[in-house]
DNA sequence: CAATCCGGTTCTGTCCAGTAGAACGCACAT
DNA sequence: ATGTGCGTTCTACTGGACAGAACCGGATTG
């Protein structure tokens, strides 16, 4: 009997154990000692010490020189290769770029992981100085312009799709952080598959409702153009 | 007896062949069939199976339509949290990006692991249409400016030394890619320590003797200039 | 059409990999 | 001098993990 995959009940304990050590760190918590790290995972010192030993190994981990466990350059160098399967290579970035200079606000692009948004890139506006948000960051998916985006396109969620304009896409203001305003539209692969969601933000104060009119219009055309190289 | 970590005998095998199959991903590599990665890894298909499960839980592996096994999410988000622990956030896009308008060439931020170089930032030159190279991929030490400059300043090797210009930089012809010339300088941090190095390369045909010993000023102003912030 | 091949999946007896958790050493605080 | 907390080491014990055969289904070949 075919089960779903990632809910099957074959797992390797150890292996989960050792990713679940990675799992404690966060942008917040870059570095860890040694006990919080046991606090954290609820594993033993003598334990995260030997399951540590294998991530450094593999250069999944490191310790500096207080001793503290940082993560590796491999998730880097793997993560990187996630985000190349995209395929957006070299185009995404120029089409980022555009609709900071044009709108004056940050660009970023989200693809749908699971029940959440996942930032691969991001051109910040230099107006900006307080919408603190890194490639790499997990976002909910049911606040934000480009979060219903991709709930309505790619996670079949009946009720996004009222959230949603009839060019197809979507303003959202403070919704996630309420000082500041969104616009996002999908972009789809050649097939008309879900790629991800093409967006702008910035403070609400300044990024104001003309302005989203004009900054969404932008975006459905740089989706158009993302689409021919997905 | 205190022994070096990486190389100190604690391991845990399972987790080791969980990460060999991770191992198995390149970018010219991107996704692999289950006997395609026991080929690789030389682990029983029934094992790959079993660690894959546990890999696929954590979103490290997924696995698409076609049964074939790809890079997940979590490796580009903690990926992200290792590149963000070097702290040049939104500084160093903006300077790469004046140093491709200013040099017309393309511009890159390397960093030293173990022995090799990591590509962190990449802002690229319009004019490289083959210089392909991403964000994420690993480089050796041995040849290419910015290789030589880690080497001198971070992996002490004396005769890195000599391969650096009085002013501190490096310019390479040809070294790692027959056609590429590259000029690069250190980025230290305020304690002084390595931080990674600044590059600028493009096509020896139109990046001439000229144009590298301006764009290594360039480059130098700018390490400088990031020395500040890291 | 039957036989064969190949990739992916399932199952289970066996054994040793991995854990729990105590003990220890060291630095720091009281 | 004593107590505390962190990181490290050690080992008896157990159940987690593996090897590898068997199976299934689709594609290919004769």
């Amino acid at each position: 009997m075919s089960l779903d995959r990632v809910t099957k009940e074959h797992r390797v304990e150890s292996v989960e154990r050792a990713l679940s050590i990675l799992e404690a760190f966060s942008d917040r918590r870059r570095n860890l000692a040694l006990s919080e790290l046991a606090d954290e995972t609820g594993l033993y010192k003598s334990t995260i010490l030997r399951l540590a030993s294998s991530l450094e190994r593999y250069g999944y981990l490191r310790r500096d020189d207080a001793s503290r466990f940082r993560l590796g350059p491999s998730l880097w160098r793997l993560g990187s290769i996630y985000r190349q399967d995209f395929g957006l290579g070299e185009h995404i970035r120029p089409v980022l770029r555009r609709l900071v200079t044009a709108t004056g606000e940050t660009a970023s692009f989200y693809v749908l992981e699971m029940d959440e948004r996942l930032c691969l890139y991001r051109e910040n506006s230099p107006n900006s100085v307080r919408h603190h948000l890194e490639e790499g960051s997990r976002l909910s998916l049911d606040r934000g312009a480009a979060g219903h985006v991709l709930r309505a396109y790619g996670a079949g969620s009946g009720n996004a799709q009222q959230l949603l304009r009839p060019d197809g896409g979507c303003i959202s203001v403070g919704e996630r952080n309420p000082d500041i305003a969104a616009v996002a539209a999908p972009v789809h692969d050649r097939d008309g598959a879900l790629h991800g969601a093409l967006a702008v933000s910035g403070l609400r104060s300044r990024f104001d409702a003309e302005r989203r009119t004009h900054a969404l219009e932008l975006v459905l055309e740089a989706c158009r153009e993302l689409g021919t190289v997905a």
